[in-house]
Formats: C-alpha cells, sequence, structure tokens
DNA sequence: CAGTGGTCTAGACCACTGA
DNA sequence: CAGTGGTCTAGACCACTGT
C-alpha cells in the first residue's frame, strides 16, 4: 500500500468527523499510526502535524495526541492589493488621488504607532475605482522619519500601497475589521448615504520594529469579505 | 553548526526582507542551501516549505524558488465559540434564548442552502451577554432534515453554537464578514441606537455536501476583530 | 524517569514542468 | 529529457512533560 501523507491525514480526518474518534479521545500514538499504516513514523508525523495547525488536534509529548474538543476555527482571509482585487473580478481599476499632505502626526497617530513626538508624516486620500464606481477609500498616513523618500514621490498615478510594498516588501502588520458609519467626507466619495454602515479595515505596518504606515480602508457600501475553511 | 529548519527559516527570510534577495529573484536550489547550511536537504525543504505556505515565496519544479513580487498578505483569524471569546476576556458570560421556533425554510434561506422545497428548519434567537452587557445577537437556522433532534433539545441554557460544534464537530463552512446598520430588533437587544454601524459575520455550515446551519452573528456596536500577521 | 512528540539525516525515487 | 521540488524511509537523538 504504502500510504502518504495525504492518505494518513485523510483518513484520520474522516475517523474524526464520522465520531469514530470523538472530541477528547487520544488517537494512537505515531509509531502504532506508523505501523497501521504501514508507513515511517515521518509520514504520520506529517500528517498529524497538518492536523494539529488546523486546529483539528492538540498534541503534546508523553501525553500524546487528542481531538480538540473545540475545534479552533480559524479562517484565513486573503488581503491583496486593491487593483488585483478589482482586477481578478475582471472589472477596470482606475485610482485617484484626493489629497496629499506633509505634515505633523496628530496625537492620536503617534498613541497608535508609538511615534516620537514632532514625528512628520505624509497624509494621503485616495480613492479606488472599479469599472468607474467608488470601490474604496484610502486613507493613508507614512512615517517621513523612516521612509523621507515617499515626500517626494507623486502618487497621481500609482497608489501608495504598491510603491510600499515594493519599497518595503516583508514587514509585520495589525490588522483589524470593524463598521463605521459614513460621515459626510465618505458619503461623498464613496457615493452612499450619509449614516451609512460600512465595513472598514485598518493596518498599521512595522518593519524592525518601527512603525512605516497606517492606513484605513473603507469599503464601498455592502462590501463583504468572504473565505472558506 | 548544524542548523535547525527555523535558523534556515529565519536566516533566508531575513536575507529577503533586507532586500539581499528581492522579490522576483531566484533562491538557490534546496542542494546548495543545504550545503550552505550544512544540513540535510530534508531541513532546507521544510523550511522553504513554510515559507511557501506563509506566502513568502513560490515553488515550482525545474523552476526554482522565487520569492514573490506581491506578498501574498494572508490574515487568519480565530473564530472561536462566543462563551470562549468572553471568557477569555476575563469577563462573565451570560447566555439566553429569545426566541425558538420551528419552521418552513423561508426562500433566502433555500437557495443560500440550497434547500429542498419544503424543508423544515428550527430558527433560533439568541443573545450573549458579557459582564451583563449585550455583546453579540445570535440569528441562528438549522436544518431540521439533517438534525431532527435538534428539535427536541432545550435551548434555554445552551447556545446552539455548542450544541452543534458537539453534534457536529468537524465540517466546512464559509463566512463572510460585513457592516449593517442597526434595526430596532437589533437595536433594542444589543442596546444601541437604531442606524448604527455593526459588525456582522455571517457562516454557512456543511457537511457531507449538506448544509447544517447558517448563522448571522451580530456584534455589539464598536466591536472589532483584530489579528497579526 | 520514562514515554511521546519534535526534529534531523542520508539516501532514494517520483512527478511535474521548463527548455 | 533533464532539473528541481515533493515525498518517503529507517534510524537516531533530543526536548518536553506527565506520573
Amino acid at each position: 500500500m504504502t500510504a502518504t501523507y495525504r492518505d494518513v491525514k485523510a483518513d484520520i480526518l474522516e475517523k474524526i468527523t464520522l465520531g469514530i474518534w470523538p472530541p477528547g479521545s487520544t488517537i494512537p500514538k505515531e509509531i502504532e499510526l506508523a505501523e497501521i499504516y504501514d508507513c515511517a513514523r515521518a509520514t504520520v508525523n506529517r500528517a498529524m502535524r497538518e492536523l494539529a495547525e488546523d486546529g483539528i488536534v492538540e498534541r503534546k509529548r508523553k501525553a500524546g495526541t487528542k481531538v480538540r474538543m473545540a475545534p479552533v476555527r480559524q479562517a484565513r482571509f486573503e488581503i491583496p492589493i486593491v487593483r488585483k482585487e478589482i482586477e481578478d473580478k475582471g472589472t477596470e481599476y482606475r485610482y485617484a488621488l484626493v489629497r496629499k499632505e506633509r505634515q505633523q502626526a496628530p496625537d492620536w497617530l503617534r498613541a497608535r504607532l508609538r511615534l516620537n513626538d514632532g514625528g512628520a508624516v505624509l497624509h494621503l486620500i485616495c480613492m479606488h475605482y472599479a469599472d468607474g464606481a467608488p470601490y474604496q477609500y484610502e486613507d493613508r498616513w507614512i512615517n517621513l522619519d523612516l521612509l523621507p523618500n515617499a515626500a517626494e514621490i507623486d502618487f497621481a498615478d500609482t497608489g501608495p500601497n504598491e510603491w510600499l510594498v515594493a519599497t518595503i516588501p516583508f514587514s509585520n502588520a495589525e490588522i483589524s475589521l470593524l463598521a463605521t458609519m459614513a460621515d459626510a467626507e465618505l458619503a461623498e466619495h464613496l457615493g452612499c448615504s450619509k449614516g451609512d454602515a460600512l465595513f472598514q479595515a485598518e493596518r498599521s505596518t512595522w518593519w524592525d520594529g518601527k512603525a512605516i504606515t497606517f492606513v484605513r480602508l473603507t469599503f464601498r457600501k455592502g462590501h463583504r469579505m468572504t473565505t472558506r475553511y
């Protein structure tokens, strides 16, 4: 037979879903499973490790592997670049710079990004359109102490997101999803009514422990983030 | 020396973030890396596989491993059971059943879950409180054709979520996140004003290709879902 | 302290895919 | 068709952690 790690993973997952190994029960140890499936322990190990990553089982040395009582449901959402998101839907992407201003970081931003006093930031307001209709309102702040070049960039044709990704490709981020009421400015740019409920994402990005940028993305009315798991 | 897969992964990631291997560039092949780090190819393989899962690099047979041009930003959100979510914050959890009704599946639900005509469903409205204050409004529909026992359960003390997790522990689901305006019912139960913007999650759950349940969770005003990546 | 998972190795064969 | 990643093996030692 020579089972693959996929076979082992699928079979064990089936035993769990069918209730043969109910939540809380202990699964046979790796050596036993290796004998059962007639494969190497490393093969079993990979299957089980993935099941643990998926939140299906819980593994502890000496204690063995147990089926989780409350499965840790985790959903993965992709956070694509807006342009890609829109173009992948087969719609036409258009970008526009609404406002660009160099200023001192306001208090709330300094607190949020742990900036020093008197830090200079670049504040950008941008719009992203899909097939001519408003899609996303971008309120971005860039730390000029860390990225002084940003001040010289003309963001008329390309959004700051794409420039940032090219400049600092890999970094850490914290993202929050929430709902907000449209104010006059949002309503006007997104073509909705004042007071409408809008979906919003906030992201703070860090590199080497220092804050690079904060962005608040507000989506057009009715926007959803969807995923399967 | 004897590098571990963590060492290899960290070192390669550093080389990428520092720009030594810029986006689009090709990384040395596994055998070469194994020589460089003085370890087995399997060790390098694991490091690279994880970097690929993390969306940092892209691997293809024969073509080699390349640093992604546009890093696939993916955020993982944990979707815990409400009770756990509340208790983990150190607050007191309280549950209440608001309404329970057996009925025919309305058209929108049938379409959504691909149910047959005349399917019976159990419709539940529940509230979840944190330290006595409204936390989440749960609007749940359970497919009675698949789970006839649900009709006999008294959901007065325990929420349907916990019963479902215990009954059908593992299943597939589709989840959507969105923003909605509070109607009169939501405003009353969640203690906010009509028209307030509220964060909402919708989840359809499937098992063996058949729809088990649909739930719409509405959070109290100001709720955020946050994660790091 | 003993048992279980965590990881590494050296070698092998396979599967996909670009030239 | 040849090169690169994908996976398996048999064996080994290590690192936690429950008893």
